[in-house]
DNA sequence: TACACGTGGTT
DNA sequence: TAACCAAGTGT
C-alpha cells in the first residue's frame, strides 16, 4: 500500500496548484499562533539570526533564549565577537551543549571581519564556507535573515513532510536526496511565501507535529495528512539510543564546565585527581563543577584522554600556567 | 556512511 | 526511570 499524497503526483514544474490549500492552511496557522522569538522580531539583524541558527542546532528553543540574549547584548556584531579571545565565546556558551559550536561561531565571526567586511554573507554558497555552517544553516540564514528562496530542511520539516505527504511516522535516519527533492517541490515560488512556508512548517513540526506525542487535534492540515489517513502506522525502524553515562563526551563536558567557571589556568592534576583539599575555596561554583567531575569516578586514563581531546579540538589550551579556555 | 559531539527536559 | 529527543556539522 502506498500512501504517497496525490498532491505530489503533479509534474515537476514548481508547486502544483493543489499545494495552495496546504500552503494557506499552514501559513495561516503560523501567523495566528507562532511563538514570539527575538530572532524573528522586525528589528532582527542577520547576525542575530545567524547566532540563533547555530545555537538552535540540536538544542531546544527554551534553552537558547537566555544565552542568545546575553550573546547579542555582549557581542551585537561579528566584529565585537571577533575582538574577543575564543575562550570567551566558549565561557559564555554556558551549558548549551556542543561547545565546539561556540568556537566555530567565533571563527566564523573572524572570517566575516577578515573576508566579508564584517557582515554576515547573504548567499547560500558563501555561508556554506563558514565554519559550523552546513546545508541546513546556510539555507536557514539565507532565508530568514535575507529573505532568499531556499529549501530549508531540518528535523522538524523532515518529520512533517514524512507524515503529511509521505504517510510515514518518521523520516529516515539520515536525510536523503529524495527528501530534498520533495521539499523543493513543496516550496512556494515567490520569495516571501517560501520564507513564510519554511518557517511555518518548521514551527508546525516543533510544536504540533512532534516526534513522540503529536498533537494532531491542533493540526491545521489534519484532514490532508497521509499518515493519519493511513491509520498512523508505527515507525519503520527503532531509533538508536544515545549512550551517555560513562562516555568520553560526559567527561569532556564535566571538564569544560570546570574550565568555564575557573578565572585562571588550572593545574591538570586538579582535574584528574581532584582537589587536594587545602583551604576552603572562595569560589563556591568552581567547587561544584569539580565535584561533578569527580563524582563521575572516571578512570584517570579517561580523564586524560578527554582532556587531550579538548586540547586537540581547541576547546582548551595548555600553557606554562596550566589548563584553561583558549586565549 | 556512520560515528563523535553536550545538555537537560519529557515520557 | 531509562530512553528518547532537540532549528546539525565535521570527519
Amino acid at each position: 500500500m502506498n500512501f504517497q499524497s496525490p498532491l505530489l503526483s503533479a509534474p515537476e514544474s514548481g508547486p502544483p496548484r493543489g499545494h495552495d490549500a496546504l500552503h494557506s492552511a499552514i501559513t495561516a496557522w503560523f501567523e495566528a499562533s507562532a511563538r514570539v522569538l527575538p530572532w524573528r522580531s522586525a528589528d532582527r539583524t542577520p547576525w542575530g539570526v545567524y547566532v540563533s541558527e547555530v545555537m538552535l542546532q540540536q538544542t531546544p528553543v527554551v534553552r537558547v533564549l537566555p544565552v542568545w540574549t546575553d550573546w547579542l547584548a555582549r557581542w551585537p556584531t561579528p566584529a565585537h565577537l571577533a575582538a574577543e579571545p575564543a575562550g570567551e565565546a566558549v565561557r559564555h556558551w554556558g551549558r548549551l551543549g556542543y561547545p565546539r559550536r561556540a568556537l566555530r561561531l567565533h571563527a566564523a565571526a573572524t572570517a566575516m571581519v577578515d573576508l566579508h567586511e564584517g557582515a554576515v554573507p547573504s548567499d547560500y554558497d558563501t555561508l556554506l564556507t563558514l565554519p559550523g555552517v552546513g546545508g541546513y544553516t546556510a539555507a536557514a540564514v539565507a532565508a530568514f535573515a535575507f529573505g532568499a528562496r531556499e529549501t530549508v530542511v531540518d528535523t522538524n520539516i523532515r518529520r512533517v513532510h514524512a507524515r503529511l505527504v509521505g504517510g510515514k511516522a518518521l523520516p529516515a535516519p539520515a536525510l536523503t536526496a529524495a527528501e530534498m527533492r520533495r521539499a523543493a517541490l513543496l516550496l512556494p515560488e515567490e520569495d516571501a511565501l517560501s520564507v513564510q512556508w519554511n518557517a511555518a512548517v518548521m514551527e508546525l513540526g516543533a510544536v504540533v507535529c512532534t516526534a513522540r506525542s503529536p498533537r494532531c487535534e491542533a493540526c491545521p492540515v489534519l484532514e490532508s495528512c497521509a499518515w493519519v489517513a493511513a491509520g498512523r502506522p508505527e515507525p519503520d525502524y527503532v531509533p538508536r539510543g544515545q549512550a551517555w553515562a560513562g562516555t568520553d563526551r560526559q567527561v569532556r563536558g564535566a571538564i569544560l564546565a570546570v574550565l568555564r567557571e575557573a578565572e585562571d589556568y588550572l593545574v591538570p592534576e586538579l582535574l584528574v585527581s581532584g582537589p587536594v583539599d587545602l583551604s576552603p575555596p572562595s569560589d563556591n561554583s568552581r567547587l561544584t563543577a569539580l565535584d561533578t567531575l569527580h563524582r563521575l569516578r572516571a578512570p584517570a586514563q579517561q580523564v586524560e584522554r578527554a582532556l587531550a581531546g579538548l586540547l586537540a579540538d581547541g576547546l582548551a589550551q595548555e600553557t606554562t600556567g596550566g589548563i584553561g579556555l583558549p586565549r
